[in-house]
DNA sequence: GTCTATACACCGATAGAC
DNA sequence: GTCTATCGGTGTATAGAC
């Protein structure tokens, strides 16, 4: 039992490890796109060599797999942190939503390619690190109840509206604003389409 | 002056090649996907070595290139019969639009994936293969001109809205139509904020 | 125009010493 | 845990024969 604390310093130096290498991992793809994301790159970065990594990951697709997880995780915290200041208002909430995660996805476009395309050859989410993005989900609908959009199309509609901003964004103008602008105007048009004060105009 | 007849004959021939070329390249593609294209798969399907390639294209970039501008050249063109039978209603206008749009996006995830986003690493398009891209795009302008819809935001608004649902039926739901039905409705919103009959809600 | 042969660089992964 | 050495494979591109 006096033995417990020495496991525990093992265990953490060992975490520390893992972050450190997906920290590097990230710092490369942010350099050199997903493409450029080898064992190599990633090794120099933290200061190994690349067949040292097989010590905390079980192949290059297990680092993938935790970055995937790292996003949704890091997505969701970040709208569980709003949660403690959302408006009121419908309107004013869509929009400081939509805002946070135009930031997040045209901030980091890598990131936002991982989490919503397909940028790495053969990769496919574990079921423990998808956890995170069906989560991710889930409070999305939570959030259209509490705001009375009850429409069953709306988060649908939702995720195309927001993942066309930023993909439009970051394809055709990175690191500016034409479209990360007109999110009012997106919010406008959505809330006109499944608001809660509006009826659509034609019932399907 | 009598050779002529054969340098035409040569030349067909040439272009010939390079559109079988170009066709195997798009197989391989939608088979195998972007990071699947190489000289050897591509020049197995034509039955030929892969140096051969050399011979019509100067580089893989090159075809990549040749399928890019391909791309944008087949949606104007998509769109240049469109004219010819294009609803005077501005919702029904939009409506085939869009339609024909995410048809041939969905339908063709990798070809949604050259033209919208960047599946190639180190690729950018020539200037002369963008101009097709860039006609398209003014048609577009054209196109809401005519239909009375004269918001300087409409072409974004409107293109993010069209890539958001293409890409998120292509990403979640590939082959399906969970996003693909959601076109009447996107159309709806979209007029909403932007149609010529309406006026929008918050000016800026 | 198309071929064979090959140069050169780089990838992921494993074996085995320390 | 991290290292060196290395295997087997992939890719683009060029040289030179036919």
């Amino acid at each position: 039992m006096l033995g417990a604390p020495n496991v525990d310093r093992q265990t953490r130096r060992r975490d520390e490890t893992r972050r450190e290498i997906l920290d590097a991992a990230w710092a490369v793809v942010r350099e050199s796109g997903w493409s450029g994301l080898t064992q190599r790159a990633v090794a120099e970065r933290v200061g190994m060599r690349a067949p040292s990594l097989y010590g905390h990951f079980s192949s290059q697709m297990a680092i993938v797999d935790a970055m995937f997880g790292q996003a949704w995780a890091e997505t969701d915290a970040a709208y569980d942190e709003l949660d403690t200041r959302m408006p009121e208002d419908p309107r004013e909430a869509l929009l400081l939503v939509a805002n946070v995660w135009l930031e997040l996805m045209a901030g980091d476009p890598e990131r936002n390619a991982l989490m919503n395309q397909r940028p790495v050859p053969g990769f496919t989410p574990s079921a423990d690190s998808y956890t995170y993005a069906v989560q991710s989900m889930e409070r999305l609908h939570r959030f259209f109840d509490r705001i009375g959009v009850t429409d069953p199309d709306a988060p649908d509609l939702w995720t195309a509206l927001l993942a066309g901003l930023a993909s439009q964004q970051n394809a055709n103008d990175p690191g500016g604003e034409r479209w990360r602008r007109l999110v009012p105007r997106a919010v406008d048009m959505f809330l006109s389409e499944v608001g809660p004060t509006t009826r659509r105009r034609k019932p399907r």
